[in-house]
DNA sequence: CCATAATTCAAGCATCTGCTTCAAGCAAGT
DNA sequence: ACTTGCTTGAAGCAGATGCTTGAATTATGG
């Protein structure tokens, strides 16, 4: 019987000084090489070595690759999507219903931005930018999974203070915030490339003095079916 | 010897009517895998079934797996950045060296986005946009080659519509771009679905009428460091 | 101190990976 | 007709993959 044993160590009942050190050793080497080389080429085999330990070990704690990829995102993105939804709502709150759209990104940006302030923020926010596109089914299903609820409410508040913008406009420029987001994070070096040396995705201070305001702007602009001349303002293509 | 055969068939020298139609059913396999699953999760094996072909024909025609995604790549890439490239230097001239941020956008993003509205051009479209997150070493090898040079014209012509922003904030201006294109071909469903059935990014026209101007205006809109109250204009930290 | 449970290990299983080999098939050009 | 070189096929190689096994080791509560 493999369950019981798993389940306990899994459930993290009785576990032994020990056993909680390795857990944590296997799963700062996971999200190491992860983030450097993408879930799908990383073997269990790897990662082992990386924390100086056995497969098995891995299996044991984690029960597969899938779970052990569950737990590296679960480890750091329970607290920052609870911080989220904590500020997103707070705004919603403190606005009436009717909040600031740059408190809107910033309660949803600004706490993963942060995190790439240390070395080992910068390696997660690349493990979860890479993630973002990845179209290996699991990857897709724990993503879905654990951005599911704190997604929500950033669509409801984005909704709140952008009460102009029609249902499919709104999901145009909050793909467009999402995409710049998820391609901070994600930083795959082109532009770096040919900007030169001394521009990189991992300057915080600029993303927020410079990538912020853009999307803010953005958000901001007067509806498209004003602006474009071949809409037609009486006919609304949502809801 | 393997050079002289391979280097002729992949040189396409001589080549067979007969080789030539196999050579497209595997590019058109690869394609359709590379974009569904994604490079490293498809094997050559599988290739080779879904183009009723044969693992060594594949070998034979592309030399490895490698070159089969940079021929998969080529073949649509080469006419698409030519063309890109053609319309921005056209509107650079155009506008004696300084053209609207608009156009510029437009010469880079629309010839891609339109692509989609096909469904071969939209898969393909899903395969580039998830490619340029993956950090397969092959991966990105081949896509800086392959976009290294339409990308610098990007740039320079995105420098000569905006004169009045500093390096720094063009380059995070233009990542923001670049995110966002990006994320709308890599597709990966996350918005589609919170906002519910009905909203795709592969509507061309959705992107061209919302997304475009979002873009616009967040590269219109005034440089940050006057916007910011802690900027210090007299210092700029680039360059 | 010792029984019981938690943890780690080396080895192995079945399957898959990219790629090669070599013989057979095919389409010309002469 | 027949040689020549391009193209495909079946089989196989060495190595990697995720995961399991069963025995050994370690920690911990009684």
């Amino acid at each position: 019987m493999v369950g019981t044993a798993i389940r306990t160590a899994i459930g993290s009942r009785r576990a032994s000084a020990a056993g909680r050190e390795t857990r944590e050793r296997i799963l700062d080497a996971a999200e190491r090489l992860f983030a450097e080389s993408g879930y799908s080429n990383v073997s269990t085999r790897q990662i082992a070595d990386e924390a100086r330990s056995n497969i098995a070990a891995a299996h044991y704690h984690f029960g597969s690759k899938e779970g052990l990829l569950e737990a590296v995102l679960g480890r750091r993105l329970d607290g920052i999507n609870a911080e989220r939804e904590r500020l997103l709502t707070q705004c919603m709150r403190d606005a009436g219903g009717r909040p600031a759209i740059q408190d809107v990104l910033e309660a949803f940006i600004g706490p993963t931005l942060r995190l790439s302030k240390t070395e080992e923020g910068r390696r997660f926010n690349l493990l979860t930018g890479r993630a973002s596109t990845d179209p290996n089914p699991e990857v897709k299903r724990i993503l879905f999974q654990v951005y599911d609820s704190v997604g929500r409410c950033f669509v409801e508040a984005a909704a709140a203070a952008c009460p102009d913008l029609s249902k499919a406009e709104l999901f145009w420029r909050l793909t467009c915030v999402y995409g710049a987001m998820m391609y901070i994070r994600a930083d795959n070096g082109r532009l770096q490339h040919l900007f030169g040396p001394g521009f990189t995705l991992s300057d915080v201070d600029g993303a927020l003095k410079y990538a912020m305001p853009f999307l803010t702007t953005g958000m901001q602009a007067p509806p498209s079916a004003a602006a474009a001349p071949d809409a037609t303002p009486s006919r609304r293509e949502d809801d």
